[in-house]
DNA sequence: CTTCGGCTTTCACCCAGTGAAAGCGTCAGT
DNA sequence: ACTGACGCTTTCACTGGGTGAAAGCCGAAG
């Protein structure tokens, strides 16, 4: 035979996608035909139909991206737009009354995506991304989701190795574990510069009955707040973000 | 042979995405074989497949749905959140200063798709969602968008009938031809009512050297406000937006 | 207990997909 | 102008991933 084999067609598609990220978010065919590890001909095909769905776009210079009509139809994952639209007026709510950053997350297996972000323009910058990654041990809502996933979740963390960014970022597994526990009894979150050395960040569960689906946080400049003096303002912003998830759409909810 | 011939893999990859819509983002197994007119065997090998990467998620109700996975990657649009992170501190000092819906929108094809949208609590509600589409000759953006398109799009939507929303709907290819001049050499474009009887929409343009790529737009209470006052406000906003897609990144950019 | 609807698995067949190879077009260096 | 390098596109004969009919499962309704 010449076909590699055990490569699935749909998996070779997935691939192709997979080889977009932040920091390339425009690449060549030959380019794809490296990240993804397929023949240069299979690329071209598998590409070609891509485009011309709207899956992937081509421009003038010839380097594909991520096609509009991908983002529409992703756009309709619940836990990404759709919480979203859930989410945004408290999110306003939040940051009309603080004037500070207020981040959106959902765990994906051992990570955070950030959902949403509102960033103040005087706000303390942060590196977040809609749509980006980080470690669930460090941030704020990371820390409340880590607390509420499936033990075995946690157990996974727990016994990788823990990524230090500042010199106040747990990295010791026992600190983490007594950590989650707290977490979990005052019912938020608090990262004290264990990100960056300027900022902390306050978070709370948003919850539906089957458990804990995101989190929503306040980002301060480190020396300006007192994080427990936002924490009944962060954990009633993830309340009526619950609430709102579970009331209105009957039929259409499951996160 | 048994394998009805003439339909590629990728392309029943691309139709199990394309049968989730805002009105049906969840699906059973079942419901994806009737939308698709695929064998309900070949639609449950190529979900599995799709569940297992992540671009769909099963709920317990054994219903499909987008997954964040499919969001994640499709958050790298140039169009879509690369556009929105460029433009939302513009729309947001709109709102600041109007208090009104402010809308981001590009064209697909021969519709338009909503981008963003800040819709103040206090502002006429509008029926549009992020990721939804709309049709080009009916709101203010899509009156800009389809005034800039190439003239093979704009012939394309004239010779279609156009769709009546009310009764000041330009349902007639001469008046829209008219209107669609008079909105390139204006500078920006007014939809009074012809969505809905309660609204009306000023949209400017965004353009990057190679044309217009997306629109711009206030929707206010028909009769609050005077278009002509807001059109300059509008245009600003539109240019200082297309000045931001140009500049600051410099590699990255293709539109 | 039986029926029904929806989901999953099996199995033998075969066409969509494959990759090596050759063909193009463009650009930089000589 | 020639040459070589590079990236993209097309060709072609082969084959294994994909196929759908059919049967097996499972839980809910009758």
């Amino acid at each position: 035979m010449r076909a590699e084999p055990g490569r699935s067609v749909t998996s070779k598609v997935l691939a192709l996608l997979d080889a977009f990220s932040p920091a390339t978010p425009a690449l060549t065919l030959s380019e794809l035909a490296r990240r993804t590890r397929l023949p240069l001909p299979t690329v071209h095909r598998r590409t070609a139909e891509l485009v011309e769905w709207g899956a992937l776009e081509r421009g003038d210079d010839g380097r594909y991206r991520i096609g509009l009509r991908l983002w529409e139809v992703a756009s309709l994952a619940p836990r990404g737009l759709g919480l979203r639209e859930v989410a945004l007026p408290v999110m306003e709510d939040l940051y009309e009354v603080t004037h500070e950053n207020v981040q959106l997350a959902v765990r994906q297996d051992l990570e955070l995506v950030f959902i949403e972000r509102i960033a103040g323009r005087h706000a303390v910058p942060v590196l977040t991304r809609v749509g980006g990654r980080f470690a669930l041990h460090a941030t704020g809502v990371g820390l409340v989701l880590l607390a509420h996933a499936p033990a075995e979740v946690q157990e996974q963390v727990l016994a990788a190795p823990l990524e230090r960014y500042t010199e106040l970022t747990i990295t010791d597994p026992g600190r983490l574990r007594r950590c989650l526990a707290d977490v979990r009894r005052a019912g938020y979150a608090v990262s004290d510069r264990q990100v960056t050395m300027d900022a902390l960040s306050v978070a709370a569960p948003i919850r539906v009955p089957e458990g804990v689906v995101a989190a929503i946080s306040l980002v301060v400049a480190h020396d300006q707040a007192d994080p427990v003096a936002l924490a009944p303002l962060v954990r009633a912003a993830g309340r009526v973000v619950s609430r709102a998830l579970m009331d209105p759409p009957p039929g259409t909810r499951r996160m």
